[in-house]
DNA sequence: GTCTATAGCTGGATAGAC
DNA sequence: GTCTATCCAGCTATAGAC
């Protein structure tokens, strides 16, 4: 119970993040200011840079910690039909933190220098467990390649139009997902 | 012959807006500057004003403009199976264009007030297209909503990574997405 | 840990010469 | 029709009080 201090700042950190996410996500990285986010937070300018260096590492920061979060969340996932397994995870993951999802792939080109680079290479590793499951189901390497990317185009768009509380639940969107991307990936072998 | 100056402010015209168009799916609408477009086509900041009023309506013309060509385009279009035309027609125009392509699909939240309704309702009208065109091969309405949101968001992507002179031409990319979208989109009716 | 205040810069847009 | 020069609002980031 000591160290309330510490907790009280890391719940800070918390709402800084969060409202960055979502202020990003609504209007791009370059629309917002640092003092868009402290007022949404609700501290001044100043406090911000007590949790981030700088506005770039803020977003960063959110997609590279994004993407391994969602990464983790694959390793941990055991269902028998790879594929199923796969959209099932991402969706389920992104449709529980939408704005983090949409900055992910969308705002990704703001990032420069090694930022943009290491991001990069996350999102090119996530893009090849993907396209493994792919090869698996018996696709030839060319279309694997095309259609990995067309699926999680696909899938990071769900995301800018899914509304908690709609006509679709995010498990019942998951299923219509299942369903449809067993249809691009026949299985062959 | 006349007219040598109004043919040359129509050149100026368009070598901004290509200018413009380009900057804006590199770096994004609000990360570039009058000044970058400027330096870019190669005059100073305040010509630019001769041919927008300001810089929303510069993305506003870009955007509403693309979307009116790519339904001109469709307008025109007569394959006989028509989701196969309408893919053609979008990967087709938007390839052959993919600046305004792009804009077209990821800046769109950076317009604000009417320039913003307008645009949603040029998108609306093409998404209904393609809703149609999905409803007349048997599907269920719930079911055509959300694939057409995701047959676009594929298509939309793909001015993204698509690189003239790699291993694809237009022409094949177009053709794999036809074989594609038809297995998304089974015949029942 | 958060505040106020400010340095230093860059942005959109305009005015007036040519 | 394009230039130069400029206004002023807004930005990131920092310094120092509390």
């Amino acid at each position: 119970m000591a160290r309330t201090k510490g907790s009280s700042a890391q719940a800070t950190r918390t709402r800084i993040f969060d409202a960055a996410a979502r202020l990003f996500a609504a209007h791009g990285f370059a629309a917002v200011s640092m003092r868009d986010i402290a007022a949404e937070v609700g501290v001044q300018v100043g406090a911000l840079y007590r949790y981030t260096p700088d506005k770039d590492s803020l977003l960063f920061d959110l997609v590279a910690g994004h993407l391994r979060a969602l990464m983790a969340a694959w390793e941990g996932c055991d269902d028998p039909v790879p594929l199923a397994g796969f959209v099932r995870n991402h969706l389920n993951f992104n449709l529980a933190q939408p704005a983090a999802a949409v900055i992910s792939s969308r705002e990704l080109h703001c990032l420069q220098g090694p930022h943009a680079r290491e991001v990069f290479t996350l999102r090119a590793d996530y893009e090849t467990i993907l396209g493994r499951i792919l090869l698996d189901r018996g696709m030839s390497p060319e279309e694997a390649a095309f259609t990995t990317r067309s699926i999680l185009a696909m899938l990071n768009w769900v995301p800018v139009w899914f509304r908690t509380g709609g006509e679709m639940t995010a498990a019942q969107v998951a299923d219509r997902y299942v369903a449809l991307t067993d249809r691009m990936v026949p299985i062959t072998v």
